[in-house]
DNA sequence: ACAAAAGTGTTGCCCTTACACCCATGC
DNA sequence: GCATGGGTGTAAGGGCAACACTTTTGT
């Protein structure tokens, strides 16, 4: 057998990107989806995502896709995973990089359907409707990176507004690991991490007021520095 | 512009898989690299790959390249990273989807260059030859893994043949971290994890002769959980 | 005044680290 | 008998988990 070269004639597979992109509102962990207008599961809800540009890179066209369905720019994103399994895509051979992406609730807000998609919509992760292709492995693959980078980054952030109370991340930690944490330990090793500062205003509602945080700059730097590679 | 459709004709990269085979003789940590033997990098080495086959799976292409080219099977392998960068490959759109894989030094002997590739060899991680492609940064990026793969799992032991000293293991937790261990500390630790066994045997060397150890069927099981997903 | 969430410290335990000497063998 | 790597224990410090009550506000 001939070693392979880029110029036979062999068969190619269709790459495409599909992005789990992650938010946090109304005390849920969610996912954006996209209603399917065609075939093959027309009417199923399916991530965001589609064919890669030739010669784009791949985060690129992971990014474009977001804007083009979604809307939405300037997202956190990180390459998830390859799935390139016979069969997961009934119209041949289509190879799918996943993209896992966590987006803050304001801008969650600006997340509309774009032109040449069909209904754009969050979804709670523990309550997903039927899923296209095999997106819900895709999503439960997602959601364990979630969890692992929650544990040991300042990650956590992305998914809530500028400005929260340590509650409201408390609450986010709890949701995303499915486990309840103590109050005392949770804002010991938080505000030991010096990820996050007061900002001096504070968040009144029905009961005591509460301190409002940002993260800091150097949390964002911290975040930066892991991502050195590849 | 119209949604993306498989059927329609746009290009479609080829798609590669690239393995870094990691597998520890002669006090060395070595890469297994191939020499290519065509344009582009004709007499570079390079990792062992090749071309994915129509609807074979990712992992599939990875195991067959490596025996294909280097005569070994059944190793270790997991999915890397997918890069897809323009220009990657001077032929043309080349899509790459990394597989890192270790072998124990008992396989490594066996290895030998396949019929359809140029000759193979091991090279030491820290002094590597001019590579093709972007394979340097892929290499890099695998040695991170595998780094971070030993901290925090029983993997090490892959490397090594089936029975070996505390000595032995050591020194290659030392040159994989680039960190010199405490022998003591390094022993308890190991050692509590429950997750090698003396053989019973003894390594008769130039003095003291040292206990040898295996690896338990747990230490394996703990990593076929670890695996589950995706 | 009361309901509800915000906020706050201490203790015990375990795990990690630092550290130095004797042992068994080959030559 | 000596050179060489093999093998062993302990103490101190830091980080993590368990645990309950007071404070502040809105109604």
């Amino acid at each position: 057998m001939p070693r392979s070269s880029v110029s036979r004639d062999y068969p190619k597979p269709s790459v495409t990107v599909d992005i789990v992109l992650f938010t946090f509102t109304e005390g849920e962990l969610r996912v954006l989806l996209i209603q399917r207008k065609r075939e093959p599961f027309a009417g199923y809800w399916a991530l965001p995502g589609g064919f890669v540009n030739e010669n784009e890179p791949l985060e690129a066209a992971a990014a474009r896709e977001l804007e083009e369905e979604a809307g939405v720019r300037g997202i956190y994103l990180e390459q998830l995973y390859t799935f390139g399994d016979p069969g997961r895509d009934p119209r041949g051979w289509v190879i799918s990089v996943a993209y896992f992406g966590i987006i803050s609730a304001d801008q969650a807000r600006d997340v509309r359907a774009g032109d040449d998609a069909g209904d754009a919509g969050w979804f709670n992760v523990y309550d997903l409707p039927p899923l296209a292709f095999d997106h819900e492995r895709i999503i439960r693959y997602a959601l364990q990176r979630l969890r692992y980078k929650l544990e040991y980054t300042a990650l956590g952030f992305l998914l809530l507004p500028e400005s929260f109370t340590l509650s409201q991340l408390q609450t986010v930690y709890e949701i995303v690991l499915r486990e309840k944490l103590d109050k005392r330990n949770f804002r010991k090793k938080i505000l030991s991490m010096n990820i996050i500062e007061e900002t001096g205003q504070m968040r009144h509602g029905d009961h005591r007021p509460a301190k409002l945080y940002r993260f800091t700059a150097r949390a964002i730097e911290l975040e930066k520095a892991r991502r050195r590679f590849p």
